[in-house]
DNA sequence: GTCTATACTTGGATAGAC
DNA sequence: GTCTATCCAAGTATAGAC
């Protein structure tokens, strides 16, 4: 957003700064999603900001720490949706809808995308990839919790930890994504959804999992 | 195969353009397995293959020509490898132990890298990505004739296609490499594959599966 | 077939003007 | 805080000498 004649008020120069950030942010965020880790340039971001490529450094430094800012940012956005969704359904068999829900909406929005093009391209910048594995851990967490809050300890004894299982869920979260927009065709992976929809069920059906709808028993 | 520079002298000669060719593949492997897609650059696989920079150019036309023949031969290498494990053990509970040995070969070979640098870069290449789904189609197929071979006709009609099983199975592979070499950490991913066959031989005690079906090698 | 040299482009990062 | 100008490194690709 280049503002060419507007003025820095005094006392409110933070606030063009925070904006500038925010458009840098939000700008890394649509070139990671539309063109990947190789397009995310600091003149490129810039150029989708609106803004001089020398202030990707002045407000972050490297174009590494642009690109974490942007990570974080999609975070915090989607780690709102989660809970809220994950709140609103706590059985097993609400949690895999709302897991679909939220699968296709990250595909949409290009969320997941930022995540994935953002392990990959790890190895690229030294140190990316420890600051990338710290941010995926809150995901993991996210998913244990989830996952501990809706399915009869008693079970998880039985199968396996929340844990093991969250890991599970998002590798399988990333596979899904890598390949969905790989052949540009996210049907196969929501049919996945389905089924795993309709196991739960079936496991429901057969008193292994609460039964649909059931209040959390524990 | 479309080279650009055919070799005018019928006959001999192509040994040496042969070995520089197979040189660049090796190297471009080995590139992209350490240092990712970024890595790969011409100048960066040429110093690798002890030759020059051009010799890219020469033998491949792009960049992107010499990594998609460096992934079709890791896939053929792999192919081979799967196709005997695979074929020693053809029940569900033989298949879990032969995919849990083969991820952590891939693992250690660096072969998964290849594949994951190569998916997520697709999107800094025009036209890389369509080459790249083409490529992974055959992982499914092999995946889905695993599956189909092994697993009871029925219990797939009631519970999924072999064809969505294969993509599942595909994606989990590919999730799972991208987390365990963003934490170094192969331990959590052979966890889940040691779960997964204490549940095929609950599913076989139970007579959902097969209870390793008359294959038991030997 | 292979190498050297080179043209052209893009990217990271800094300095200094406004 | 923001912009222009600039340096330098790295990349793709081609031409032409050996």
């Amino acid at each position: 957003m280049a503002r060419p004649g507007v003025p820095s008020k005094p006392g409110a120069a933070s606030d063009a700064s925070e904006g500038t950030r925010q458009a840098l942010v939000g700008a890394a965020i649509e070139v990671l999603r539309t063109g990947g880790f190789h397009a995310a340039s600091a003149r490129r971001i810039a150029d989708q900001a609106g803004c001089n490529q020398g202030l990707v450094f002045y407000h972050f430094g490297t174009v590494a720490n642009l690109l974490l800012a942007a990570l974080d940012a999609v975070s915090a956005d989607r780690f709102e949706r989660y809970s809220a969704a994950v709140a609103q359904a706590p059985s097993p068999a609400g949690l895999t809808d709302v897991a679909a829900a939220i699968f296709e909406e990250d595909l949409d929005s290009g969320h997941a995308k930022v995540l994935v093009e953002l392990i990959a391209g790890s190895s690229a910048v030294p140190g990316l990839g420890a600051e990338v594995a710290a941010r995926i851990e809150g995901w993991t967490d996210f998913a244990e919790g989830a996952i501990s809050g809706s399915v009869d300890p008693v079970l998880l004894a039985a199968t396996a930890p929340a844990t093991e299982i969250a890991y599970g869920i998002v590798a399988m979260y990333l596979g899904l994504e890598m390949l969905s927009h790989l052949d540009g065709d996210r049907a196969k992976a929501l049919a996945l959804f389905g089924r795993a929809r309709q196991l739960v069920a079936l496991a429901g059906a057969m008193g292994i999992l609460p039964d649909v709808k059931g209040d959390d028993p524990r």
